[in-house]
DNA sequence: ACTGAAACTTTCATTTC
DNA sequence: GAAATGAAAGTTTCAGT
């Protein structure tokens, strides 16, 4: 993990469909060892795969929503459970353990309200063992850029 | 919008970099109608864009901070200040307008402690008008997918 | 041994029908 | 929606550092 490599990652960040030619223009690279580079970064993982980005309400799920989280009980057990059984669940598009008083924190797509509720009824308190959910609707969106920051 | 559309948006938020081609197959539809609908949702913004997706501590950003903010004044100017700066924050990946007690949520990506530290002081402060902030490192990630949910 | 360049093969996007 | 054409992209090989 170079310069070079950092370099690739942000462009690709930037546009996904870039092709390996113009990659390796934007890096200053020739095609071949910049494709290595890429071939390589996927393998050792570092590049998890290519997604396109979608405006949630055009497509229909108007609702974001920051849901977080707290457990009644952090045995193994109960927490294994909840973690399995969260990941199933399509609306929820992340779950991250945090620090806090919260344990998760998830963030939710959903069309409307009323799929909200649906959620938390039908989805998430079923699992049970949770003391206790706090709710955060997106009003709007400041910023929302894939590409990191520059490291070193 | 209809259901093809969403499949097709779906396939490509699996795979962004899939080619016309396959994706056409893994729709049920031939190559020309399918690109058609894919330079009709991008030109309609509904996609965005496409984005490696990158693991970040391998990238050399390990700190995912979720930070919620409140600010002290609600006018408009003081608002527009605070998300102009904002925007302009490498750090930030993230910023979204939140209901409940705290005004906003940022997704930060910093390399470690300090520099989150520096953040704050550097980056945060600065901009003055906030009344309190909230951190919430992020311990681990349960789930964290791209692909929508179907909608109806 | 790793990187860069070039040629060749295959596949894809595009346009027309 | 199919087919043809033109353009790229990937792969492989070779040369140089």
């Amino acid at each position: 993990m170079d310069t070079k490599d950092r370099q690739i990652i942000r462009a690709l960040q930037r546009d996904g469909r870039m092709t390996n030619q113009d990659l390796a223009e934007a890096v200053n690279l020739s095609p071949s060892p910049c494709l290595r580079r890429v071939r390589n970064l996927e393998a050792k993982g570092v590049i998890q795969g290519y997604s396109a980005e979608v405006d949630p309400a055009a497509y229909g799920l108007a609702i974001t929503v920051f849901v977080r989280i707290k457990l009644e009980r952090h045995n193994e057990e109960d927490v294994q459970k909840f973690e399995k059984r969260v990941r199933l669940i399509d609306e929820v598009l992340e779950c991250h353990v945090m620090t806090g008083a919260m344990d998760y924190q998830l963030r939710v797509l959903v069309p409307d309200l009323e799929a909200y509720e649906n959620f938390i009824r039908n989805r998430i308190h079923p699992i049970g063992g949770i003391a206790s959910i706090d709710t955060s609707f997106v009003y709007g969106t400041v910023k929302r850029t894939a590409v990191f920051p520059l490291s070193r």
